[in-house]
DNA sequence: CTCCGGGAAATCGTTGACAATTATGTTAAC
DNA sequence: GTTAACATAATTGTCAACGATTTCCCGGAG
């Protein structure tokens, strides 16, 4: 029954509809759903863990607020973390996995064209997962879960940016050709260079918000 | 009420006063703690997400334990984190925290002169710990937290490992020299050798362990 | 008009009890 | 002697209620 709350707080906080800094009121939540108070309690301890819930003795839940500073910080370890996936993926991965990164990759690619900035982020998000997939590290893997949801209202703004689209395509099918050809050292620098480019468009858009 | 448990657990943990695979109850927990059963739960459930425990549904939590391959895998992420916080703490120190450094450094060499390995493993996670405060990150402190706490059953073993002590004790010098130059290429070199050696020593300890 | 205090409402923290599930032990049949 | 079925115990999952703390609102004094 926890796993239910959970849930569905994880969705709704990832997926947007709960706002940062909004109040998660137990009894409410509770309610809402159909269960105890204390299957949301524990669902709440648990996102705290992750990161994505902020709760203050005697004073509540609230979704927490990612500031710029910290999506940078995150995204550095997600750098850190994710060249050595990529570096185990270039070695672990199949040809069956080739077959499906190569066919995200043009997927993402249409996306593109047809100007879908969206999808083509979803797809993006799609192609980073598998690639940790097929790294099969449990360790990083699991590490990388937490980062990535709490960076998920970010995330599809940096390709939102302008000029950033092409590059984003050109940089990810420099990840897949080196992981296709099983070089864990292109295959880290490929994601390197990509993700760094990643922060440098969050620092700008970042910097365009704060002063237009 | 729950840090408590929290705590408690923790240190038992960490400390191998709770061995691996042991079961935890959550009614003994509760009475030898003197406080309610949710309280301990809470604390089952965030010692979970961190991966000390092991809860498994309508079966109970028992001490997580960490296989060799998992160890590895820990040691991995780790190294990874740790050059980048090293990075940061090339770039921040202070002139105090490298007196302070240093003066760690000098204590770990008089242990193993005196041969109080345990000692020096001691001081070796302070080492370690001090850079990643002054690293300043929060981010990947939080997440190194988690991961160090994992490994400290093993942690203590590679010291042990013959021959170990006077290469550990230079590769801490030479990361040491780096930070204390202000140069974070040379430090993300260093600590990344001085863990790369960590690995090795932990993969040959784990295959004596096996074949004796 | 502003600021301070008091009280009510809202919400969290804690507890104990009950239901549901799994583990254990015992007996009987083969 | 071994296994199957059953009863019993141990343990977790769920819930509702009570007490404690914080927040909010309102009236009165300055």
């Amino acid at each position: 029954m926890s796993d239910v709350a959970y849930d569905r707080l994880y969705d709704d906080i990832t997926g947007g509809k709960l706002q940062p800094n909004e109040r998660l009121i137990e009894l409410d939540l509770a309610r809402e759903l159909g269960i105890s108070r204390a299957a949301v309690r524990n669902a709440l301890i648990r996102l705290e863990q992750e990161g994505l819930v902020k709760r203050e003795p005697n004073r509540g839940a609230r979704v927490r607020l990612v500031s710029e500073e910290e999506a940078v910080e995150i995204l550095e370890a997600r750098m850190a973390l994710e060249c050595v996936a990529v570096r185990h993926a270039a070695l672990n991965r199949t040809p069956e996995d080739i077959d499906e990164l190569r066919a995200l990759l043009s997927k993402m690619e249409d996306h593109l064209k047809r100007g879908d900035l969206l999808a083509a982020s979803d797809v993006n998000g799609q192609f980073h997962r598998r690639l940790i997939e097929i790294a099969n590290h449990s360790t990083i893997s699991r590490l990388l879960k937490m980062l990535n949801s709490q960076l998920i209202r970010f995330q599809y703004r940096t390709i939102l940016t302008p000029g950033r689209p092409p590059s984003s395509l050109a940089e990810h099918r420099a990840i897949f050709e080196a992981v296709a050809a099983g070089d864990p050292d292109a295959a880290e620098k490929a994601m390197r260079t990509h993700l760094s480019r990643v922060a440098k468009a969050l620092k700008q858009t970042a910097a365009e918000a704060r002063s237009p």
